[in-house]
DNA sequence: CTGAAAGCGCTTACAG
DNA sequence: CTGAAAGCGCTTACAG
């Protein structure tokens, strides 16, 4: 064998394959004109001597890196360990690796840290989570290194920049019908912080579900929330103390959800039985608690493998035809998931 | 300006500095015997130009990535989670970056899997978690690619293999000596499955704690648990429903010890008044919950920052020093988080 | 304290 | 369909 102490190398493949390193690069770069049986050969070596080319010399030769960043900034958010599941699954598919980076949004060194990551690694593309891939700076940073990026959910579409979303304002809608559906007239509604757009679009869904139905939202019944627990808690706390309660509250994330859940108990009501409760974003808590909650999943890690197949196709030709059809800016089927918070009045 | 469209290199940075390129590379690698005057002006130049080596010249010529792995296996836990967080930002700050993994830990193409990512990346080191860190295959893997490994939290240490780790029998022992401290005395447990050590461990702290204070562990009040929710509900509903409750509950982990709070919620027991519980992880649900639970906070973001340090102290003569003398098993100080959960009898 | 040469392991034009 | 040469941008011995 001509295996010697180090790792085999090209030069190795080739020797032993009895052909030139080209016909190896070619082989192992599915590039076209090369022999069936040269290729096969070659793999056969490969195969043989456990051959993996080695990055560092790809990227430096060849300019690519095969390397994904994935940048994100709240690390104990479910939604980023969704993205980054659906990545580096689909990485590893297509030969690439996820490079991930926490950055603080408002760090004064934001533009620092992303020019020494960028400059140093040369990621061939970079997955943004909000809010980073909301955030000017980033972009900029970005767009002027040159570095292909995607967009995870962000507040509005970029011209020219890919994205990646879920339809809020549909998923909303189905949600409110569902408890429409259950015979629930008198629903409240827990929007989510103004500063965010999926808040307003999960309402204008509430609304539009409500109006399809020819009922007009009771002001008395939409509360203010900051997607957090305690605000979720505070405002149905409001709703549930009143002299009309509603007979259904629609939380508008899970977290909030939570919330209503905690005040329905401390006031003695039960859930769904005099109260039904639904969240947003199924998050993994959401089966956990009691009554496990009714809500809305959202198709994360398709959405991250949606990303980094867009990321790839910019320098893969072959790949380019599907990602164009899809898009510049996708949006994904989200999945309504019915447990146990929710109930016919 | 000799800044051309590419990005400047090592070349442009020794013309515009008036050396040779080799000191630029001392320079920038803080190699001793480089002149003050000279590496000022080398680092001026450098400021200047934006200039940053790139990782795969580096890598390739010199043998070192710079990437430090992470290999995880369940992307949901918060474990991984805080792990990835504190590794992230210690790499950032030692000039490393982090490339995850996702690993499917009985995954039939296991090897391959982790050959691929280490002779196509080389990195510098490695980072497992459980229950990776204890998978045999893993661990051959990795030591005949040479990559240095650390374990987080494994199992069991293995002999020259670098771990990091809290100590969870006197978390435990502490958690239950609060409980005590409360006047509690009929204290119930629910373990965790015998399949992970720190099942035993916890459970070791618990009947320490309860010891030294001449208790002897009534074997009514010990039961067993899987680390889930539903297991912790079931359990504690046998516990409650018993004659002789306990007053106190120490459920392993904190999702168990949400399933001992809705257990207790449907038995209509108040929590703390009439039953404190206490977990173990400070999950983020933790201080969710109503009441928001009493429970010990593993120190797992610096656990890794540990890690991180370790691997690269391996490559850096002048870290050696202080990591050697940490040790290679290194513990460290975890957190006992009081909240609601906990009441005086 | 500083530098000129060689080489890491690939890919990119360019030939044939 | 296949190959010989050059070069990517650094670091490693080796000199002085």
């Amino acid at each position: 064998m001509s295996t010697r102490g180090a790792s085999p190398t090209i030069v190795d493949v080739a020797r032993e394959a009895g052909v030139s390193i080209k016909t190896v690069s070619r082989v192992l770069n599915h590039e076209p004109g090369v022999h069936q049986s040269t290729r096969d050969q070659v793999l056969k070596v490969v195969e043989a001597l456990r051959y993996r080319p080695k990055q560092s010399a790809r990227s430096l030769a060849g300019g690519r890196s095969f390397l994904i960043g994935l940048l994100y900034y709240d690390p104990s958010a479910i939604f980023v360990g969704s993205v980054q599941q659906g990545a580096t699954l689909r990485c590893r598919e297509l030969g690439y690796h996820l490079v991930v980076e926490s950055l603080h949004n408002d760090a004064p060194d934001l533009r620092q840290q992303i020019d020494r990551m960028v400059l140093a690694l040369r990621p061939d593309g970079m997955i943004l989570t909000p809010p980073l891939c909301d955030n000017p700076e980033v972009l900029a940073a970005l767009r002027e290194s040159g570095t292909p990026c995607v967009l995870m959910s962000p507040e509005r579409d970029i011209r020219g920049v890919p994205s990646v979303r879920m339809d809020d304002v549909h998923a909303a809608e189905e949600i409110t019908n569902l408890l429409l559906s259950l015979g629930h007239r008198r629903i409240a509604i827990i929007k989510g912080p103004p500063d965010q757009s999926a808040s307003a679009a999960r309402y204008q869904g509430f609304v539009n579900a409500l109006r399809a139905h020819d009922i007009e939202p009771d002001p008395e019944l939409v509360q203010p929330g900051a997607f957090t627990f305690a605000s979720g808690r505070d405002a149905a706390h409001k709703l549930l103390s009143g002299r009309r309660r509603p007979t259904a509250v629609f939380a508008s994330n899970d977290d909030m959800a939570l919330g209503v859940l905690a005040a329905a108990h401390r006031l003695g009501l039960s859930v769904p039985g005099e109260l039904s409760v639904v969240g947003f974003d199924d998050s993994p808590t959401a089966a956990l608690v009691w009554p496990p909650l009714t809500t809305v999943r959202q198709p994360v890690a398709e959405m991250a493998r949606a990303a980094v197949e867009m990321l790839v196709a910019v320098q893969r030709p072959d790949m380019a035809a599907p990602t164009a059809a899809a898009g510049l800016h996708q949006v994904l089927p989200h999945e309504l998931v019915v447990r146990d918070s929710t109930r016919a009045r």
